[in-house]
DNA sequence: CTACTATATCTTCCTGGGAAGATATACTGT
DNA sequence: ACAGTATATCTTCCCAGGAAGATATAGTAG
């Protein structure tokens, strides 16, 4: 990144290019934390987007049940994206489709026990990895980065946090 | 984030959940990040891979040739991808490719005229661009969180930076 | 009750990129 | 010079997800 930014100075001095110091790196990072994370989702047989849907299902708590609709929006994607998750858990068995009883537009995606156990130990193991990457900082930095981040993401996402 | 958090106390106690308050926040910021720059990419008809590769010639410094294989180092995809963006970007008359003179096996990607041009438009406008979305942060924070994320990155990827 | 509009989910189509294989050329030891 | 191996690029096939449209149900004004 320095060695790229050096290289922008000559071509482009015109430019101020101090912010890729921060964007940039933030992208390398958050694109080898991805890989690193996915490794371990894929022990387990899953996705990141499967994760994801089997997370959000689990902080629901018993009886871990969600509308796709909601699901879509604890994941961040859309809900075409959600309703083909959760075809591929369902066949999977990790997850069960049934009409709502209140809404009958309302789907409710409900967590399996196979699923429930499955994901929990995928968690255990999903938190030992984050821990482990982010060993290379120490207590204090790790908290001065929290809290950076923290500021950052409120500005950016006004409702949100 | 931080509900998410509590969420997690309560339904997984026995799990520390600290990382996450970091890499989850950073996640979302890339992808926040992403969509801001995508929208400014787009205003001069560019994806955010294409750019990626036009970025990569650019800095190569005149006559802003590079061969597929560096292209792909240095915007961290497969070779397959670069064929595809190079594909398009040549269709756009925006790159031209060549047989390497010294390898035959090679090719030689270059920016045109007008690639450059429309290039250090949309450079100008994406620079701009990533400062506003910095704008969050005051100068200390900023060269803050420089820093922890140079350590980190430093500690992700032996090799590079 | 009916027509109209709003909403929840699913379906269809498309796009970008990865993985692995195909092809062409270069290198290396004999 | 030749066989065998290595390398650079491209091709083929596949998959995840987005966008927009289709479908079914709910709510609402008259």
């Amino acid at each position: 990144m320095a060695r790229i930014q050096a290289e922008w100075r000559i071509e482009r001095p015109d430019v101020d290019t101090g912010p890729q110091g921060v964007i940039g790196r933030l992208h390398r990072i958050a694109n080898h934390l991805t890989g690193e994370l996915t490794l371990v989702y894929a022990k387990y047989g899953l996705t990141e987007g499967e994760f994801d849907v089997l997370a959000a299902l689990r902080r629901a708590g018993t009886p871990y049940e969600r509308a796709p609709g909601e699901i879509a929006l604890h994941t961040m994607v859309t809900t075409g994206a959600v309703t083909k998750r959760v075809d591929r858990l369902e066949q999977a068995g990790l997850v069960q489709r049934r009409r709502s009883d209140e809404d009958g537009r309302g789907r409710v995606v409900r967590l399996t026990p196979a699923g429930r156990r499955l994901f929990d130990r995928a968690f255990t193991a999903h938190m030992a990895n984050e821990r482990r990457l982010l060993e290379a900082l120490d207590q204090q930095e790790a908290e001065q980065l929290e809290k950076l981040l923290t500021t950052w993401l409120a500005a950016l996402e006004p409702t949100t946090d």
